[in-house]
DNA sequence: TGGCTATTTGGTTATATTGCCAAGCATAAG
DNA sequence: CTTATGCTTGGCAATATAACCAAATAGCCA
């Protein structure tokens, strides 16, 4: 593997590890439907504000997600809608393993 | 977030998180084009294949990768194509933070 | 059986991530 | 100006990951 291509792939893995923590993964589910400010995703997953502010930062710095600052409130919002396809992906590789568990029970 | 969310949740974080590595993503890239033994693939991301078989342990435990025992070999092989679809949208995601820079050096 | 090859597992060390608290900063309100 | 609110940042302790080496295991062949 050439330099190149291990900093592609670097590169690559940094945004998938930003979406690889459940409480990112879930603001990034809910800012789906809409942005939030921070203290709103921070009741959502249950942590404190600069808890969520800082898994904010990352998917702020992985470009996942943009904000908007409006008076002293930070609304953050999905920077590209694609990344919900991920999610789908990720139903199904947990829906094969699960059917796998139970073809195995069954015999 | 009730207990059923986050359990959800975090099991889909575990599957992003198997993904979430230069080493893994390289060796899940590779295996969309056939199936390829320990040995190939540690060589490919030139590590220890203690190292290679660790890291493939950890995508087949996320069940993104299934094993093919044949004589003293292992094969490794995707599970589900649709994985690759992930890394398109990372391709996208990279590219709107590239556009991003770029458009602000140009002002 | 004994040695050989391919792979996995255990152990150790180095490094990275996570979550909370406290402190700092900016904006809004009084 | 002072206080309150919303957020970010620095620092720390706990935990998780990663890479290597060495040792264990499994299948092949002489």
């Amino acid at each position: 593997m050439d330099k190149k291509t291990k900093n592609l792939f670097e590169a690559r893995a940094r945004i998938l590890k930003a979406l690889a923590h459940s409480s990112r993964l879930y603001m990034v589910s809910e800012l789906a439907s809409g942005e939030r400010c921070v203290c709103e995703l921070a009741k959502m997953i249950d942590a404190d504000i600069s808890t969520a502010s800082k898994h904010l930062a990352v998917l702020k710095s992985a470009g996942i997600v943009q904000i908007d600052k409006r008076g002293s409130q930070v609304f953050y919002s999905l920077k590209l809608p694609c990344v919900l396809n991920f999610l789908s992906c990720v139903e199904d590789v947990m829906q094969s393993s699960a059917e796998e568990i139970l073809s195995c029970c069954r015999r």
